[in-house]
DNA sequence: CAGATTTCCTGACTAAGGTCAGGCAAATGG
DNA sequence: CCATTTGCCTGACCTTAGTCAGGAAATCTG
């Protein structure tokens, strides 16, 4: 990245640090510190474990389990014991921290108002559209990948959403029974891998590879989220993948895929994907693609 | 503003709250207080005097004192009665300070980099060109505009600013003894009033209004600071002085201009002036124009 | 069932950030 | 030239944020 893309940055840092980050925690924690409104905050409507707490703030255990004791002592949560285990507690917010989590939310809007508000409209128009798109691309930056086990909870999870979404979006419905599915030992080392994208710890995508040893390396199950489409997440699992086949030596990729699924099709040409005939028997794929991987070279997604 | 504006400008906030807010301190303050360190940054190369950075960072007195101490007592800083008011102390950075403010630049870049090394080349300049229409439109929402007395020094600022550039840009040069220049009085209620637009405090610009009894309203000595153009400023005196010109009782807005301050004469029209014949002698004048004013209805700029 | 581990809580402690009242020296205004 | 104001500094004091070591209860493990 060059000089200029740096100092564009900085600035904006700074800018934002000036205008919005002082801000933010100033107007949210008028009448109370800024550890217990981020904390109100956090708990939401539903309530939380003090574990999940604990990990969406980075706090120390000794802390959180402070604040919350003056937030209960305001009489703004209650606390109770997860049946199933005991040691687990829930923190509830009570009427009270509602109607007060409703007044941070008042200043929230408050300080986006003061904003704006200097600017005329078409000043307004243009600065919303720049923030949509610097929360998107923030936002895709703070998306990790990692290679876990098919097993694992998280992987768990999407593969669900994923079988569920194509049940959903196929004409004919999906049934994995008829479907040819690699099961997990194809998509774990040595024979493959499966990886996991999370964003704040939340999964919201996977990929699968299979690399069979008498046959080139494929991808399977890849999927996103619906809340995290448009990150560019698909062509980042894409030269993931690449990566890692190339990383074992291999020097074709290919996956086949469902005429449904339109944009994953467009993904696949756009990424130097060619489409080829059948390679498979799968009776939900109709399109099949292959890309020759280039063992010397760069990918840039 | 809509409350999906609202809802965007949210998101914005507690993204980059979360990416650059907190980080931000953490980088630049890992080894000394984030209070030092932001300090050490406003002292910058040639030193400040306590109250600019009193007022820049919007501390209390005796708490910047005590951090000017401790830097001072790390060989970071010195400190000298300014020559003419030795109430007035100055800081300066010494060779150490100016060392450590250098590391504090270094972790700035890194951190910026660390927001763009997970995105690819595409998506990189995207954000950048994003952050810049953000950086650019807050800064533009931080300006304030005040009328004051054309005799302030901030007022007297400007003008002497302004005088220089005319001289700079006009053909022939500009002196200001053959122009029809108005007195402090035109330009002071109650026969007129002076804008000054300041950034962080700075004069960045300025614009005045005669409002004779005998003759229509004129707009004079309209001058953005070259650094703080493309911000909408002009636009935004415009606007106001139009507002002011109102309430005021009028309903025709004139002014002239010289044909070498080619992005004022198109701001002019692009804000509903019509040129007109000249209605004065102004030697430096090339245009000349007028536009009415709606007394009931609105102004957006 | 004994021992280890997990979960949350408590007490003791520290550093940082910040406010307030008063004080001294220099400058300013009648 | 005396009273007032300005600019900075100091001491006393407070809250917030955060760390660390250990402890009680519940749960898990062999």
């Amino acid at each position: 990245m060059g000089a200029e893309q740096i100092n564009t940055v900085r600035r904006f840092n700074r800018t934002v640090s000036a205008r919005v980050g002082v801000l933010h925690d100033r107007f949210l924690g008028r009448d109370r510190p800024v550890g217990e409104a981020r904390l109100l905050w956090e708990i939401g409507e539903h309530g939380q474990t003090v574990r999940q707490l604990r990990e969406r703030l980075g706090l120390d255990s000794g802390y959180i389990s402070r604040l919350l004791r003056s937030l209960e002592s305001d009489g703004l949560v209650t606390m109770e014991p997860q049946p199933g285990d005991k040691r687990v507690r829930t923190v509830l917010l009570t009427d009270a921290g509602r109607t007060e989590r409703a007044v941070l939310d008042r200043r929230s809007d408050e300080l986006a108002g003061s904003l704006l508000a200097p600017l005329n409209a078409a000043q307004r128009a243009r600065l919303v559209a720049a923030m949509a798109e610097v929360d998107r691309l923030l936002t895709a930056a703070t998306v990790t990948m990692e290679a876990v086990d098919p097993r694992h909870p998280d992987a768990e999870h999407c593969l669900r959403s994923y079988f569920t979404e194509l049940q959903e979006r196929f004409e004919a419905g999906f049934d994995p029974a008829l479907s040819l599915l690699p099961d997990a030992g194809e998509l774990r080392p040595p024979r493959g891998l499966f990886l996991v994208a999370r964003l704040h710890g939340e999964p919201i995508g996977c990929a699968g590879l299979k690399l069979p040893p008498d046959a080139p390396a494929e991808i399977k199950r890849m999927w996103v989220a619906r809340h995290a489409r448009r990150l560019g997440l698909g062509r980042r699992f894409l030269t993931e993948l690449e990566g890692r086949a190339v990383g074992h030596g291999r020097d074709l990729l290919r996956l086949d895929t469902n005429k449904a699924l339109a944009a994953a099709v467009g993904l696949y040409r756009s990424c130097g994907f060619q489409e080829v005939p059948a390679f498979n028997d799968e009776p939900y794929a109709h399109h099949w693609f292959e890309k020759r991987l280039d063992r010397g070279g760069e990918w840039q997604g």
